[in-house]
DNA sequence: CGAAGACTTGACGGCGGTCAACATTGGTGG
DNA sequence: CCACCAATGTTGACCGCCGTCAAGTCTTCG
């Protein structure tokens, strides 16, 4: 399988192919140009490079434009624990909303292309207009509850009630994207990062994925999900 | 020891013993007027009550004058995850700042006070001024790194260091609002209770529990709590 | 005084971690 | 084009942390 290419974002933000997505949705729809002049950079790095780190102060902030990339803190023993997954048109920093620290890394999980703002202006901008901020405050409240429900998650469930919602809430997910078709879709997640998104490890990931597979609710190969039996796979999530 | 008595806040806000920790602390400051008129209601309610329940359309929302409270979301198979636990100044629904239904439920844990504002207007008010916003904002993110912060503790460190962390984090929460005297705090929460926050059974908490008190690191009795070795608790926090 | 909630302690077992070996894949450079 | 290497996936053996079950005590309150 090809690995993903990350092309750079197209000159004009007018009619990105993810913008929908963007925080700033309703600005592009009404004033395009006032998110392609406040873009600063567009980047591309290369996958595995750290585009945060722990401790930073951000002076520019980042739209994924394509790729995939996540965050994640670091334990004293050197363990990780993974905060989220981003997919194109998600915003990486939220938490620079105010100014001040990081309290997590961001790196690029794929090669990635990133469209760059400035901190400052960029949020001065969102705070503008009502619609803008209300874009904001649903972004901030959602991945909130995302975290909370993870915290369900792993505070209370077994494993594979674990595994098993995370590859409902990633398909549902992409699906609102329109990043899934045959019914598939592309996971570039390998085994180790679900484990220390999921609060587990690799051989029990690998392991729990298996006995998913063997009861016929999914298929997968390196790279591609493809979820066969959503009843099944519920079932499974509910924890019994 | 005797039960701590909830009374009914003052009429006035200006002098509000707990306003400088609540969310509108600025406007307080400013203009004590502005949120004695707005509020509402000033309700007691016993310990156990339930204030707010998952699924619920807030049209009220409260500031907790006094007393405890805790927030937690049910699972099918009837256990529970607690989110977090409220103390006097605490807001009680951050979430509900968008309309839509509440994913948790908030209940009080001891007899407590609440000031009542009508959802809509509070909001419509703490979006009015740049400071209130910007207070607004810092508890959200405030909220939501404590969120995390907990998720990073259960997913990846063991059930000792948990209960140090959470001790430690209760008394630096409890000394910041002058709660912490004579080197203990009053600490009406169950074991069990803690048990449901951190993602460990009842059984284990207590035993955790007396391992830390044999350790000489904190003594308590019922409802309180005293932390003797903070450098020896932070070791255990850190679990090497 | 009775009942309900909370705390404590012991015995036992299982979920998931640890360690280790090996297979497979894909990228890189010679 | 091939050799090598790093990253990832897979499987088995073993074990420990923490959950489960259960009994009993203590405290609080009606």
């Amino acid at each position: 399988m090809r690995p993903m290419v990350a092309a750079a974002a197209p000159v004009s933000c007018e009619y990105c192919p993810v913008g929908q997505h963007a925080v700033y949705a309703p600005a592009l729809a009404a004033t395009p140009d006032a998110i392609t002049t406040r873009r600063h950079v567009q980047t591309v790095l290369a996958a595995r490079r750290t585009i945060f780190s722990e401790g930073e102060i951000p002076k520019r902030v980042y739209t994924l434009f394509s790729g995939w990339a996540y965050r994640y803190r670091t334990l004293s023993d050197g363990g990780r624990q993974i905060l989220s997954f981003f997919v194109p048109g998600d915003f990486l920093t939220l938490q620079s909303m105010k100014p001040g620290p990081l309290p997590y890394t961001v790196k690029a999980l794929t090669e990635v292309a990133l469209c760059g703002f400035e901190r400052e202006t960029f949020f001065a901008f969102l705070l503008r207009s009502d619609e803008l901020r209300e874009s904001l405050c649903r972004d901030v409240l959602a991945q909130y509850d995302e975290a909370e429900r993870t915290l369900v998650d792993i505070g209370r469930r077994p494993a594979l009630a674990r595994v098993a919602r995370f590859l409902l809430s990633m398909e549902e997910r992409l699906r609102a994207r329109g990043l899934v078709q045959d019914g598939g879709f592309e996971l570039p997640i390998p085994q180790g990062l679900i484990a220390d998104a999921l609060g587990l490890t690799t051989v029990h990931v690998n392991r729990t994925l298996a006995s998913i597979r063997d009861s016929g609710a999914i298929e997968f190969g390196r790279n591609r999900m493809r979820i066969r039996d959503f009843d099944e796979l519920r079932d499974l999530a509910e924890c019994r």
